[in-house]
DNA sequence: CTTTTGGTTCCATTATTCGGAACCTGGTTT
DNA sequence: AAACCAGGTTCCGAATAATGGAACCAAAAG
């Protein structure tokens, strides 16, 4: 239950379940989602917002992640992200394909998207980057989780909510653990519209020569425009700009992201943040 | 000395050091920079890699911010900041006049970007997003203090360095205040190349109709291609876009962001972060 | 082989955090 | 108008976690 660490943690496990909410909260909003007595929950809180870690809209009286966040994740970002490496790699390979392209590493259970590229469409999406979504459903995802170190991944399984998205969604551990095995075999995944109706995608995981994880790259079209058949071929394309990324983050030596079991559950579900 | 707000306090410290150094430290380059003998550092650190908010690289034995905050930067910037509201609004200015356009708003008396758009490269997102500077040399940051609460402006002089970077740096508190007087009055603010040579710009503060400071936005230009002069009519261009969001904003309720005092120095001069 | 440097662990002391309960609001009901 | 709530906020002794000096370890330097 106790997300361990001690005053820190749990700071930082109320940060968290404010940012889930995806909008400003009230104090009795977050009071009955977290485990801890409306006391301390209020000294916690109080804490952040005095750290610019939440913001508090007096007016209203509610609590949002705060400034300094942003301020950090550019931080972040730029050195401990496959990101700002992939991204001329990613470029090129955007601009040939004329498809959109997400780099993504994993993060606790789930899957973090680090950057996207898209050649054509002049992108309103709102800053994709840092978006979370679910590692069973979605092509990069499994791309990754094929290729995690099998004690990692027995965790990484017991974490995932298997929500079924759409008709195509694989629901089981099962059903998902035989998909591994295939794109084990041929080193690409398939996102078969299993998260979103329409939205089709193939995906290939970054590795070291020596075979660690490091992320993954996919790349994602629409049943209208394409199917899966048109984006087979671009695998080899998609292989080869992963191994460049790999070189170089090998070159620049890029530290190890591999998530690490924690004490308590991922957060859930249809929580693809907003 | 202290940051106040016990060990939750003296953790975001000691994250914000690593993250200042702009680049993976060791453990002895943090214990230099930090007022926290050995043992206790060494427990704050393994704390925030264990919480993933640093990630430590085992083969180099170094810290650097970690991947969890891009994760919750996107909260942060999608709810509590200026940018998504301003998009729109910064787009269609961009496109207009054929210049790079900042949105930034103070953080703990520095200039944080939040948003960027230039007409002619397509999008950055964290990768510019997220960068601070100095607030007492950069036309956005000008802009902004002219119009914060007189206290408060007090305080977030206080913490300026006023470092030279260029000769025509306003190096002293009188000079500023004398020139945000002048700001204040004509309701836009100029760079004359006072953070970087060659780099100019006009700026002004989006403001609620009250007079509560939410933000800044600024157009960038080089003295290649253009001279304060050509700058200076597009003030009003500015001043319209910076109500439209303004009243965006308000009827949306933006949450107050004004920064407050707290114990403990701001960073300090070269740190522009990289 | 000895010393130094950089990092990790111990553990009794000390300072913080905890949280039940009391206490404020301001708004509703009886 | 008195009684009653539903958020929030503050108190304070008890419970717990953080502290940091010192010892320890490993690897590099002398």
């Amino acid at each position: 239950m106790a997300t361990g660490d001690g005053t820190v943690g749990k700071a930082l496990e109320i940060l968290d379940r404010v940012a889930a909410f995806g909008r400003p909260v009230r104090f009795s909003e977050v009071l009955d989602d977290s485990p801890y007595p409306k006391a301390t929950l209020y000294r916690l809180l109080q804490t952040l917002v005095h750290q610019r870690m939440l913001t508090f809209d007096a007016e209203r009286g509610t609590y949002a992640p705060g400034i300094r966040l942003v301020r950090l994740a550019h931080n972040a970002w730029t050195h401990s992200t496959l990101a700002p490496l992939a991204r001329p790699h990613v470029d090129a390979l955007a601009a040939e394909i004329g498809e959109t392209v997400h780099v993504a590493q994993l993060d606790h259970a789930q899957v973090l998207y680090v950057d996207k590229r898209s050649s054509a469409v002049p992108v309103e999406m709102i800053s994709q980057t840092g978006k979370v979504g679910p590692a069973y459903c979605t092509g990069i995802g499994k791309a990754m989780l094929a290729f995690l170190p099998l004690d990692l991944l027995d965790w990484v399984l017991s974490q995932q909510s298997f929500h079924r998205f759409t008709p195509h969604t694989l629901t089981s551990e099962k059903a998902l653990r035989h998909e591994l095995d295939e794109i084990r075999a041929c080193g690409h995944a398939f996102d078969r519209e299993e998260h979103e109706p329409g939205i089709i995608c193939i995906a290939v995981p970054v590795l070291t020569p020596e075979g660690r994880l490091l992320g993954g790259l996919s790349v994602t079209s629409t049943t209208r425009r394409r199917g899966l058949e048109d984006l087979e071929p671009l695998a080899p394309r998609l292989k080869s700009t992963a191994a460049r990324i790999a070189a170089d983050a090998e070159s620049w030596h890029f530290p190890d992201q591999t998530p690490k079991p924690t004490p308590g559950r991922v957060r859930d579900l249809t929580e693809t943040t907003q």
